[in-house]
DNA sequence: AGATATACGGAGGGCGCCTCCGTTTAGCAA
DNA sequence: TTGCTAAACGGAGGCGCCCTCCGTATATCT
């Protein structure tokens, strides 16, 4: 995806890496903005480039979808990095899922158009997953060593979960909701582990 | 919504009413297929009229959405009341959370737009939030009784976390996946109760 | 400085959105 | 039945966006 097949006789040129990351910014934010069905003509324009380098440097919306995401998917693994600290494993979980849920909040637009992923997109997305995954599996592993939290749901379903309850509202208050139900959630996970422990 | 101001010095057309029904008809088949960004001159084509006939029927996208969708509802508020015999309140929410999950699952495309609600749009979700929130309603209030099932989660959310999960993913085998996840929330639901009781 | 690979920009063909209006037709009255 | 008229029909047309293609400009290397 990001081919930088080292074959190059010459370096890559400066005002492409420049334009590149200028239309990185702009479609941060025009898709924030406008959502996920923004104009990429207005990405193109916001960036001052002509639509044809949008076009080569991103040869499809997907493309730069993917780029501005991955950008978002660090900061939430960064995320859990930080929350690791807490010294009660379950309320680092849920910690974790709170401030993503703010995250979230923020770029609101974009993540409505990237779960339900698009075809041919699954590879990146595993690949994003994965980090997120283990982003969570970190926080969740010490709660399962604790025999704090049952061991039967996997991170991956966690976040789906997470997602799922995120992006199922629009409605004002949303993040508030999305947060009581995530504990309702964590509630599950512990009390699961009691029952059949 | 359904405009029947009776002020009616004449009949309705009877080509109208027949062209509103196979464009709805065509719409869900539309949608069903193509996802909620599918072409409404498509909808028109396949339903047999004229692009201005689908327009002056449904002004909006939105419109023919919320027309459509309506009795998607219908569809669940019905299988709420089948289920509400089961002897079992928890087992009857949990059912009928995996039959909507089975339902859902064949009108993925649409459920996809709808969720995210557009501007406007509010009232007329509100509307129907109400139908299925009475149902689910319905089944909760027996669980709450019989003092299986915490009362501080209201049937609105957890519609919420049920949509939310829903299409949370695309990905093969994603029912299955959500109907766990639906389980261990109903797991939550009960522990609440069990914790804080 | 000159050569050339590399990137740029935007014109252009196609398509979908939505409006507008001339044409057709269903319902009603004589 | 016949004629009238409101109501509905259909699609042309203007607009914006999508994406490709190619002539032009320029950064890098010799």
């Amino acid at each position: 995806m990001g081919g930088d097949t080292c074959k190059s006789s010459r370096k890559p040129r400066a005002d492409s890496i420049r334009n590149r990351e200028k239309l990185l910014q702009s479609a941060r934010e025009v898709f924030s903005a406008g959502g996920p069905e923004a104009s990429l003509e207005a990405v193109a324009r916001t960036a001052g480039v002509g639509i044809g380098t949008l076009y080569r440097h991103f040869p499809t919306r997907e493309a730069l979808f993917q780029a501005v995401y991955s950008r978002e998917v660090d900061e939430m693994v960064e995320l859990a990095r930080t929350l690791g600290d807490k010294p009660d494993p379950v309320d680092g979980l849920r910690c974790w899922l709170h401030s993503a849920v703010r995250m979230v909040a923020t770029k609101r637009g974009m993540l409505t158009a990237l779960a339900p992923a698009k075809t041919g997109a699954e590879e990146f997305y595993a690949g994003t997953s994965a980090r997120l995954r283990s982003a969570v599996s970190e926080l969740m592993a010490r709660g399962v060593e604790a025999g704090r939290l049952r061991d039967d749901v996997t991170p991956a379903e966690v976040l789906h979960a997470f997602l799922g309850i995120c992006y199922a509202s629009n409605a004002p208050g949303w993040q508030e909701t999305a947060s009581r139900l995530l504990d309702v959630f964590v509630d599950g996970l512990v009390a699961g582990e009691a029952e059949t422990g």
